[in-house]
DNA sequence: CTGTTAGCGCTTTCAT
DNA sequence: ATGAAAGCGCTAACAG
């Protein structure tokens, strides 16, 4: 048995190539009693349709969209906020037909699938500079979802404001205030900033919503000692139980946590509890995102709540439109028990 | 500015198609000044590289592989074995220059992509049976891990017997055993499997698994009751935790604990030792994969070590290979505080 | 409703 | 070391 393509099966039926290539393509152009016909024959021969990079070859899209993770795969994915944000895209993806192809941030080379896909979602800057460089030359569409790209549309929340807010909702003028922050610096483990350099101060999520808390304090006459602002490399339990350790043994202890992801928060109340520190009587803490968790957790968590599933749907509606102006999305304070 | 193209780009250096095609394919074809100079030519001119997808047609190849992961994304690289499993895939493609391309084993359609890449990895059979029957079909190279597809390569561990030996390292005749299994049955939470039909009984892991432990139960003379058999939907904390607490307040109490994987038997041991249990005096604790966490949770786990980064690279090996014989891979059984 | 044909961007043989 | 040309498998415009 040969190869089947086009050419050969339309023969083997007696019929032109265009023929086949309508009953896979265009259903409108022949008749529901053909389209049947040859349809279940070339099932019944084992072809399955026109080959897709012939076809994407020729008509220039292939119907795959590329989502490039900031981070490696098994970090990101572990995340239930990057879980939940791919969730909404593969929802909204399928709703339009088109596929979804993961691309770990880390890979050296977007050339490679570059020309197989139609574009790019990126989530979160991508920690391979490279990647950006080539991100910025890409003839296709690229999206950028939590960071910008200058002259690309991108999807985010306004993380500065939604910071400012959730912290002004716990803050009073008698507060001692720590900050858990996430990769604020260019460091591998969880450790106090003091004053190492801000990592790259503009587009970074962190630090927006490091401002954002800044300006709550500021307005409540707070001031920021060094050692109580924390970066954590990761949002993961072991970084978020050493700086809460760290930060909870501090003189005076803080009497809020102002924590960047609810991951954080969540682990660090844990370990407030463990010390028997009450929860919100001598411990106020706010996260940051919005994750399902920490409704099932006591005491619940105060929050941003920013819908990432929803994100997740608006970021694929954004690529797919021809509108070009960045999109900000809404988002919720919501208060729990832990304040 | 036009479309750049190997055709334009050659007209506009004065070069034949040819030349160019060279240059970035067969450095051997021409001299080494000649190759830079139009490299850099082409790299000024914004040209980086002929189109992949029009290369992929004409030489059948894309030098991609696609990873088919069994379940959704989140679940899967959110384990440790499974991501370990696909740092070393990823490392040996580098290897061999080829890329990585990750999709989801819940997804519909592989003929969306199964034209772009030159095969499939698949790791675990796909929950999604549909898959299973496009892989059956499919004209490129499929290498199974950790399950087998009939007439396709295969890469795995001898499930029974490693199950039996790390059982039998640690069983008395005295013992009452209990088994926290992984997707024994067709449920979406903990529970005694009790008479539920099981799943899929042939090509399973777990089931190999479980055949090892009741070959190690049954030479000790040992029965397994009913309750005492579990099975969890994920290797999670939650599911661990809540099957530890059942079987944990049986009556008799069990003396051992059969885990099929480490996240389970992690979570069972923090369980066990918060209701004062003492290990290994009061219960042994036996997990399945190997995991760098259990080398730094006290006490430390005894288990069956599979070595999941040696696992992805002799998975791309054996991909690559044309040796089409299903291959065992070595594994140890490693004993720790916990037995 | 069907058949013919040009060409998507590239690689590779063959002749020069 | 280079140029011309065929063709990978397909789509879409056009003519019938």
């Amino acid at each position: 048995m040969s190869k089947l393509t086009l050419k050969s099966v339309a023969k083997t039926l007696g019929v032109s190539t265009a023929t086949i290539s309508n009953a896979f393509n265009r259903p409108d152009q022949l008749s529901v009693a053909l389209r049947q016909k040859i349809l279940s024959a070339c099932a019944e021969l084992g072809y399955f349709g026109p080959n897709k990079a012939a076809q994407s070859l020729r008509t220039g899209s292939s119907g795959i969209v590329a989502v490039i993770l900031s981070d490696s795969l098994e970090y990101m994915v572990s995340d239930p906020v990057a879980s939940q944000f791919l969730q909404g895209v593969a929802r909204e993806l399928e709703l339009h037909k088109l596929h979804l192809l993961l691309f770990s941030g880390s890979s050296a080379n977007l050339d490679a699938i570059s020309d197989f896909v139609d574009g790019f979602i990126c989530y979160g800057a991508p920690r391979n500079l490279g990647l950006i460089a080539q991100l910025q030359r890409c003839p296709k569409r690229v999206l950028t979802v939590d960071f910008d790209l200058p002259g690309r549309p991108s999807v985010n929340i306004d993380n500065e404001q939604a910071a400012y807010q959730s912290a002004k909702a716990v803050l009073s003028r008698t507060d001692t205030v720590a900050i858990l922050g996430l990769r604020l610096i260019d460091a591998p483990d969880s450790r106090p900033v003091l004053d190492a350099p801000l990592w790259d101060n503009q587009s970074s999520i962190a630090h927006r919503r490091l401002d954002g808390y800044l300006r709550a304090m500021q307005e409540c006459k707070l001031s920021l000692q060094p050692d109580y602002l924390w970066h954590l490399p990761e949002s993961n339990q072991l970084y978020a139980q050493q700086a809460a350790q760290a930060v909870l043994s501090l003189t005076p202890r803080p009497t809020v946590l102002l924590c960047m992801s609810d991951l954080i928060a969540l682990s660090a109340m844990r370990e407030a509890l463990q010390l028997g520190i009450a929860i919100p009587q001598q411990l106020k803490v706010v996260g940051f995102d919005g994750i399902e968790e920490t409704l099932r957790y006591h005491p619940t968590l105060s929050s941003v709540w920013q819908f990432s599933d929803a994100k997740g749907e608006a970021a694929v509606r954004a690529f797919l439109s021809l509108d070009d102006t960045p999109q900000l999305l809404p988002y919720e304070i919501r208060l729990g028990e832990s304040s």
